[in-house]
DNA sequence: TACAATTAGTGTAGTCATACATATATAAAC
DNA sequence: GTTTATATATGTATGACTACACTAATTGTA
């Protein structure tokens, strides 16, 4: 088979894929356990679930307890029990709104703010920490690849993340 | 400042470092979501807890309860409790040792390995699927650097991740 | 052999997440 | 204005995770 002939294009790009998959398998390892340290040492008192809440108000902004119920797929009284709890911590803040007086509006607490912040802030400290032991050359290469990465997800919207994106 | 000056070179060094971190955060984020989704989907019935016990039976092979417990961080009675449950839905096994018969070995079962077989495998598929997005060059370069990424993860042991590389 | 240490399991108790059914208040529609 | 729909909260119930205190069985040791 002649270099350069189409079958050898298309099984040099599967092959590409099928090694860059395995290698993102094994680096998604490592960042969901960065993620999950950053959360379990910063934010001690607060439920994966709670945690999940707090990043989706952060992300998305505040909003009523019904479309936080919908944000994080659980049914509305589940979401008015979680904010219980989190007003109970003083991360969030319940406020009924004028225009609409059934609906109330949930947004984040300075406590809220500062913890997710803090999370965000472990975790880059965590990445940054691993990051430095890249030797120069490769850390370069990669940098315009991991954007196409995390761009081409927002492409397959068939993969249904949204409703995962928003957990950590 | 001429090129190539040491200055420069430190510079370049520590903007290539927090570029790259700021792409693995973001990666990080559609990685989670990735993963999450993989357990969500094709474990409908067993909840993380207990999917990390399948996760670091299949990794490590089987143990007793109380190096169970040890891997997951958990007191030991929680494990025994933990495994009442992933035997009666025969995802593990839960067998005394002839040797020393306080020691109670726990092993996946055929449909445990199966299970943690399908989350693998579903999660090779979605990241199969971003990753056929990423135009060809990007793909090529990437490799290498994040295969030195999961590397350079091992090498930074005071970051204590192994406490967390058993999550998913 | 008697005593101490180890290992797993049980009793008990608390918190959390979750959903269904229902109540209450409010807004919209007729 | 009465009825219907909507948004949240409450009552109730279930199951999971967790740990502490304690028991039972077994192993090791003085």
């Amino acid at each position: 088979m002649p270099r350069g002939s189409d079958a050898t294009d298309i099984s040099a790009n599967s092959r590409s894929i099928d090694t860059l998959t395995e290698s993102l398998l094994l680096a998604s390892r490592v960042l969901v356990a960065v993620a999950a340290r950053s959360i379990a040492e910063s934010a001690d008192d607060v439920t994966l679930p709670q945690y999940r809440a707090l990043f989706v108000l952060s992300s998305r902004g505040p909003q009523t307890v019904g479309s936080l119920a919908v944000s994080l797929s659980v049914h509305p009284s589940t979401a008015t029990r979680l904010c219980d709890r989190l007003v109970a911590k003083r991360l969030v803040l319940r406020k009924s709104t004028p225009d609409n007086r059934r609906e109330v509006c949930v947004s984040l607490a300075a406590r809220g703010k500062r913890l997710v912040d803090d999370v965000t802030e472990r975790r880059r400290e965590d990445i940054a920490a691993i990051v430095q032991r890249i030797p120069n050359e490769a850390r370069v290469k990669v940098v315009d690849a991991l954007r196409a990465f995390a761009a081409a997800a927002d492409e397959v919207p068939e993969l249904g993340l949204s409703g995962f994106t928003s957990l950590v």
